[in-house]
DNA sequence: AATATTTTTTAGGACTACCTAAATTATATG
DNA sequence: CATATAATTTAGGTAGTCCTAAAAAATATT
């Protein structure tokens, strides 16, 4: 049941696998893994073959890597873990979201169940945490919202912020510089010849770059 | 300032040297380091030369160890950490006070100096922790308070328990069960030849064995 | 003080997770 | 489709932390 314990490496290259799968099609390669991870390929080549033996991942030599029911699991645990611990960073100890990433990525590999349940609990069984991105539970079920990324949402459209793609530090303080947060209304109001977006923020006219747009998960009122 | 990281071993290295050296006189021997990190006293060995390298302690072969000022500055991050969280557990997550340690020495690990403020501001900057050990300020500062040990409080005498001397799980429950907690009052009604002692706790006659007795931190009223 | 016992250290490995450099396989290009 | 390039793996090594067994030093006993 709750009885397999991962190192804190092990944890952290089940977690970088299952994000890359859902962004690529098909075997995830050494070489995302290694980027990933901040390792070399050499290494990753090293690791995917003790995954692969705990049957966390199915390893095909020269042909990448997916992870198994049991690897995705282990996945869901740790991104759960990650996703409440941010979730109470900010809520509770009044963080910003750019502040909390790599604390949690510490916190997400404190093992205990029992913790995990109740500071589910303490904060309200949350169901997205502060990037938009949703707390899978207990069980290891995650609830998908049909959000789509801001570059994709045609003329005249109204939607709202539900999300980032990538939290990093330097967006998310672009994004709270423009008071644009989640739950933030934009509406669309054109695009241009290089992919940047023209949108009515907060009832106010604001152009962002195809880099931005394509960061931002929105979804139709 | 706050950038001095140690390993997770070498923190509790540091952090069992300084609780050694809280009961014994003199520099700290090997083989009590080997006992309280539950490693061969070779490991020790080799351990506190790393240590000694990195200025956190004095070793003398075959004369053992005492922390330096440096040395002492990293435990008591360590323990204010440990402390902290403990309370936290305890206050916002109901754990029971038996429940807490284990999770407690992981949680001490992760390395914030913005967290470990946060963290004690939420808890409104306690001074003690479930167990009634002080939790030391950002600067390391402890206040002792005069507590004493029950087994030595004389006859008639009326106390308050303000903490326990080993927190292990089993005695811990055995004075739930009993209903004695941090702050409850006991008066001494005389000790016994086998050192046992008997008590009013709670307005009802109580008797503890002299292991009891010499586990619970208690101070005159 | 000599010897027995205990404590501590040394020597030599083991294991995890990393690395570099070289070899191999897969993919892309002409 | 042959070759150049890129991706991946293998081979051999390092650092941190642990271990066992043997040697050395300290302490206790007679």
């Amino acid at each position: 049941m709750g009885g397999l314990i991962l190192s804190l490496v092990e944890e952290n290259y089940i977690k970088a696998i299952y994000h890359l799968e859902n962004e690529v099609k098909g075997d995830v390669s050494t070489n995302a893994i290694s980027d990933e991870v901040k390792t070399k390929p050499s290494s990753v080549t090293d690791m995917v073959q003790v995954l692969a033996e705990k049957d966390l991942l199915i390893y095909k030599k020269y042909k990448g890597v997916h992870l198994t029911k049991k690897g995705k699991s282990a996945a869901m645990k740790v991104i759960r873990k990650h996703r409440l611990w941010e979730t109470f960073l900010v809520e509770k100890l009044n963080f910003q979201w750019d502040e909390v990433h790599d604390i949690a990525e510490q916190l997400e590999h404190i093992h205990s169940d029992a913790l995990v349940d109740r500071l589910d609990d303490f904060l309200g069984n949350p169901e997205y945490d502060p990037h938009g991105d949703p707390i899978p539970d207990a069980e290891g079920n995650l609830k998908s919202r049909n959000k789509k990324v801001l570059s994709h949402i045609p003329e005249n459209e109204v939607v709202i912020c539900v999300g980032v793609k990538e939290s990093g530090s330097d967006f998310l303080r672009y994004l709270d510089k423009r008071n644009i947060n989640i739950g933030t209304e934009i509406k669309v109001l054109g695009k241009e010849f290089d992919g940047s977006m023209d949108l009515l923020v907060n009832s106010k006219p604001f152009s962002v770059s195809e880099q931005v747009a394509g960061n931002l998960y929105v979804q139709p009122i």
